[in-house]
DNA sequence: AATCACCTCAACCGCAACTCC
DNA sequence: GGGAGTTGCGGTTGAGGTGAT
């Protein structure tokens, strides 16, 4: 069994470094023939380097609309948030920003915002003790509100709606679970109308959080599209990772404040909404 | 000026997912 | 349906650059 390696390590291929001519070549083949099929462009275009390297090569550094220079401000705010959603999704992130590779921006969590939250990490386990000396990045401007270490994961490898998983509490009042499926919002109600479910005794939008642990029981998979994720983005998920801040943003909302999307009435009680969960620990993997 | 330590990021590696037959 | 081949992803590495001493 097993596949033979993508390219073997004794056919002379070029390793390391790429060389201008070498970008030249595999820029003008790709010009011509396009990308893809990645295993036989070296061969083509005349590269003693093997189809892998010529694919990375070409969307980490060749690639046309390829954005240089430093991450903004911005791009990198897009980054934590799309970080605390999708975690270590590197692709899905830069998919979310024009012109920045998956290599880039893991390069840029890895060497910078990473290291921000292990020294804010550790600020936050002894607060009285001074993080550690780092040099500033003079584009970064740390966000002590956010907490970014608190990262919790929807995958979203899960694309429709696969999976229910019964409540205690349900069970409790004696619901089957085709009844709370029935009564489960779709997930487009629940972005827009926060409210929704949340009197009833299903509770089907209700993942429960409970304060001491951290219980989340009912769960569905749901298709995330680029509209849900565009809603997403548009919410300020630190208070959700933040209690003090979920208090807050609890005592702020009020019932007629639905253009709070997912801030739910009170998100500190049992029916914390969608995001506040550990939904990763439910969603389908397959 | 020389050396060392640290940082950045391009490139590599291994594996999983996907596609094709 | 299953196996083989291909592509894509995420973790890791190391060469080169830069600042400190």
């Amino acid at each position: 069994m097993g596949r033979s390696p993508c390219c073997s390590k004794d056919e002379g291929l070029n390793r390391g470094a790429w060389t201008a001519m070498e970008d030249k070549v595999l820029t003008e083949y790709i010009g011509n023939h396009g990308e893809g099929k990645w295993r036989n462009l070296p061969k083509r275009a005349g590269l003693k380097r093997c189809g892998k390297s010529c694919r990375l090569r070409w969307l980490n550094y060749l690639r046309p609309d390829i954005k240089r220079g430093n991450i903004t401000r911005d791009e990198e705010e897009l980054i934590i948030r799309l970080h605390k959603l999708l975690g270590n999704r590197w692709s899905l992130i830069a998919g979310r920003l024009p012109g920045r590779t998956d290599n880039e921006i893991k390069n840029y969590w890895n060497t910078t915002i990473g290291k921000r939250i292990q020294v804010e990490g550790r600020s936050c386990s002894d607060g009285n003790r001074r993080p550690t000396q780092e040099k500033p990045k003079p584009t970064l401007s740390p966000k002590p509100s956010t907490n970014i270490s608190c990262t919790k994961v929807v995958r979203t490898k899960a694309s429709r709606c696969t999976k229910v998983v019964l409540p205690h509490e349900s069970q409790k009042f004696g619901y089957s679970t085709e009844q709370v499926v029935n009564a489960a919002p779709t997930l487009d109600q629940a972005v827009n109308n926060p409210m929704v479910g949340i009197d009833d005794p299903l509770l089907p939008m209700s993942f429960l959080d409970d304060e001491n642990n951290n219980s989340c029981e009912f769960l569905v998979d749901f298709k995330m599209d680029e509209n849900f994720l565009s809603d997403f983005l548009n919410v300020d998920f630190s208070v959700l990772y933040n209690n003090e801040g979920a208090g807050k943003a609890a005592a702020a909302a009020t019932t007629e404040d639905t253009s709070n999307k997912l801030h739910g009435p009170d998100l500190r009680s049992s029916k914390a909404p969608i995001i506040e969960s550990e939904l990763d620990c439910w969603l389908v993997d397959n």
